[in-house]
DNA sequence: ATAATACTTTAGAATTATTATAAACTAAGG
DNA sequence: CCTTAGTTTATAATAATTCTAAAGTATTAT
């Protein structure tokens, strides 16, 4: 069980209660050897498959909120039915396989400096993401 | 009256019957001097005030998957609760202003090339846009 | 420890954007 | 015109997400 401590360390540093949804959530977003890609529906999946407790949907929806408000998710928007959200918050970039609607990740160094020659009067750039559409090579 | 011929071409051209629903949709959306960006509420609301007939809810929705279909339209994915649809189909990208939600232009022109340096075996690069968050100067 | 407090979870209702339905309407072609 | 196929429309249905308020649980002060 102590293996669980990490991320009752982690809720609790940034003001979030060790609750055993929140820990349960956070083993299965972040125990992962690789950072992904998950919608809601896919989460409760993934939860209702591996948990011996059960997490409401709600909850569900509270704690991924939470996590992307301390940096510990982002959201990815890609489609405007649903909500996508990645466990990696590092700065990188995505292609977008529109054929079977799957994403992947690109590191930021595999992406070469961007040159923007506009700028926003009053305006600085917060951040710069890709988005690479992929199609079948014939 | 002569001047929503062009529409009518338009449409009739893609396949599309140029009823006057349709063509009252044209002239908002691409009467205007520049290319814009609206959600389906807005674009009812500038119907509404600018149209001397009724366009139903599915209407617009009808006919703006279709001209999406049919290259008229772009919609941008910028956030997951609505959907964001743009007058500008050349291939260009955006400034997305969080503070007010504002999306803004960035021509091709002003954005460098930029260099991919993965690939996806069996896939080929369809396109590639850019997204720039932005943040207030301080 | 125990009690009080504040934060969480939860089921279910409410909301919102979008899509489906099927009846009434209308443009196009003979 | 008259028929046909495509459209519009009001409304119902769906689906993702948010809200609510009651019950539960972690934390803090006692």
């Amino acid at each position: 069980m102590a293996y669980s401590d990490q991320y009752i360390d982690k809720l609790r540093k940034s003001g979030l209660r060790p609750t055993k949804q929140r820990v349960k959530i956070c083993e299965v977003l972040f125990d992962a050897d690789q950072t992904f890609h998950f919608t809601i529906k896919e989460l409760v999946k993934i939860i209702e498959n591996q948990a011996n407790i059960k997490v409401s949907l709600a909850t569900v929806y509270n704690t991924v909120h939470a996590f992307i408000n301390k940096g510990y998710l982002k959201e990815i928007p890609i489609k405007s039915s649903v909500s996508y959200y990645d466990t990696n918050t590092a700065h990188h970039h995505h292609f977008f396989d529109e054929n079977d609607g799957k994403l992947i990740d690109i590191n930021h160094s595999d992406v070469g400096p961007i040159d923007i020659q506009t700028k926003i009067p009053g305006k600085k750039i917060k951040s710069i993401e890709v988005f690479v559409k992929l199609e079948d090579q014939k």
